[in-house]
DNA sequence: ATAATCAAGGTAAACGTTTAACCTAGGCAG
DNA sequence: CTGCCTAGGTTAAACGTTTACCTTGATTAT
């Protein structure tokens, strides 16, 4: 039999309310004697205090959910990882979703979600999201956006970081480093991401004088496979290239197998930057040159920031400027 | 102001009971004029159920708490995901948990994991974890341990795969193939599956009559660092070596990038095989040797028996026997 | 005509907490 | 002695569902 806070009441032949102070550590008005006693009865007695009951009566539950996805591509983990930190930091847990790039799956879980009275969600949508759903329009708790927010939810925040800025960045780099022939293998077209990251391309070459190579954007999907399957097209037309801007790094991983496979030097004939910086990028030889994204951080002040709207919306949580930066490493000479 | 099944009752002018039970389509005894009306009042006033309320009275929260080192680390966003696949298609929610390999944060966990009345828990055990805790002495719902198993804890059920017999494989295989001074670069030997591996690798051993370097195990963590440095040790002594079987993928990898990194000719002049076959294996070049654990299988099946444990504690859920099997690519002769 | 059955739905207790409001006994000032 | 205060509690309503059991009127069998 489960032991309430009933059995302990009676047990310390004190009342429910009491109990219930001394477990909450609103104990200013109770003696110490009685607390002592209480929380003997509690030991000995294994008692566990039901949290779905006090949710009924607190209309908290301090539980987060996390909208993804999917968590078996490398972003999302040091993401997640982020969020949980704080979430559990905080006394959060989190309810993981893997949308599979899914709307109707996002959908469902949001649903899901607030059936299950989380405090508030984190969301990053998926890739073929190009507007709000009626799901996403009913949403009555705080929403927090990562990497890819969507236009016309209120309420919201967003957390991303400057897709454009990072891109240029690279790009310009690859130029300086006397690479002329970038193309660029990107993610989904529809996603904001990949349409942030090739205006920072165009901007780049554009600022530099050099002209992008013509069908110089092959668009595909965030995968090692799309990567390595964008260098077999390059390769088999025959086209002419010294650089790749890739959408994000596990494209740029793909990219140099195929590279590697053809026995293209890297970084001598061809230079190759990804976006993201995952763990693999640096265990790969060469290591991988790439735009540092700070997915663990972004995680973390997703998490603390909607911690934040969730107990006082008052005070305007301040969001620290969350910065990419190029990591120089060795796919690039 | 949030809707209740009360509001909905009232509009519908019938009572909470006839409410309920359209809603959870226990409808046999309504008449469809009726479960119109109120599916009709339902929809247009935005009624979302309130699942705790509900959990309250069913004692079913219909989540799982999943428990693991650390989702950072490559092979267990696929567990994740296999986990997550099942639950959701079976209605249940999952609950994200990293331990860090810290016993105190796992007890903290299965603490916290009670309280909010999880169905039930799939934990992977802290590699550091050798014997059973007071939290998880306590502990009254079904439990499944996944890859590592824990001594003294009733009422588990595990799934594990037989790892002396995948490290037998794979090293038998290796010596085959003519590689006959082969070290093995090992997780944490506290950890059961270090030390079945390891075992596995000696008989291998044996059984092909091949004797083991002297120092022939270097024993750390389940890192890419980890790897990378073993290997740099190996070659700081002047090793006289041809193979190294290692502990898992990040540690292969790690110790390609080494190896690459002296120049040193993999295969060629020396084979590696990793262990669990993560995303990344295919990713690098050569592709890596390694042995394949059925990482989201595993997580598939822990859900499902755990889920079937739920729900029905009378019949045995039958567990799929899972294999691991030896993938033969580009880091072996 | 009457008892038995049935369809359709209502009643109300119960689940385990929290918390605002209330109570009580003793101490102390005036 | 009266009135008031304080410390240390207690009481009971409320949170939003589910569900075992009851009610009612209509239909069927005898």
């Amino acid at each position: 039999m489960k032991v309430t806070i009933k059995d302990i009441a009676r047990l310390a032949e004190v009342s429910t309310a009491t109990v219930s102070k001394v477990v909450n550590g609103k104990d200013e008005k109770i003696s110490s004697a009685t607390r002592m006693r209480v929380m003997a009865v509690i030991e000995e007695s294994g008692y566990v205090p039901n949290r779905i009951a006090s949710s009924m009566v607190t209309k908290k539950t301090k539980t987060l959910g996390l909208i993804i996805p999917d968590i078996t591509n490398p972003f999302f983990p040091e993401l997640a990882r982020g969020v949980e930190d704080v979430a559990n930091k905080e006394g959060y847990t989190l309810i993981l979703c893997n949308s599979d790039n899914s709307l109707e799956k996002e959908d469902a879980y949001i649903d899901m979600l607030q059936e299950k009275m989380v405090d508030g969600i984190i969301f990053t949508a998926s890739s073929s999201r190009t507007e709000i759903s009626s799901a996403l329009k009913r949403v009555k708790i705080p929403v927090i956006t990562v990497d890819r927010d969507i236009d016309g939810l209120k309420s919201q925040k967003k957390i991303v970081v400057d897709n454009e800025e990072g891109a240029y960045e690279a790009v310009s780099y690859m130029v300086t480093r006397g690479y002329g022939k970038i193309y660029h293998i990107s993610g989904p077209m529809t996603s904001k991401p990949a349409q942030q990251r090739y205006k920072g391309y165009l901007n780049a070459l554009s600022d530099k004088g050099v002209l992008p190579p013509k069908d110089h954007l092959l668009s595909g999907d965030y995968s090692g496979e799309w990567g390595f399957e964008g260098v077999k097209r390059l390769l088999e037309k025959d086209a002419d290239f010294d650089g790749i801007f890739c959408g994000n790094d596990l494209i740029a991983l793909g990219a140099m197998k195929a590279l590697h496979q053809k026995g293209v030097d890297v970084p001598g004939k061809v230079g190759i930057i990804g976006y993201d910086d995952i763990y693999m990028a640096q265990m790969v030889s060469p290591e991988l040159t790439t735009v540092k994204q700070p997915n663990y951080e972004m995680g973390y002040q997703a998490g603390r920031v909607l911690i934040g709207m969730i107990q006082g919306a008052e005070k305007d949580i301040e969001l620290e400027n969350l910065k990419t930066h190029l990591v120089i490493r060795g796919t690039t000479r």
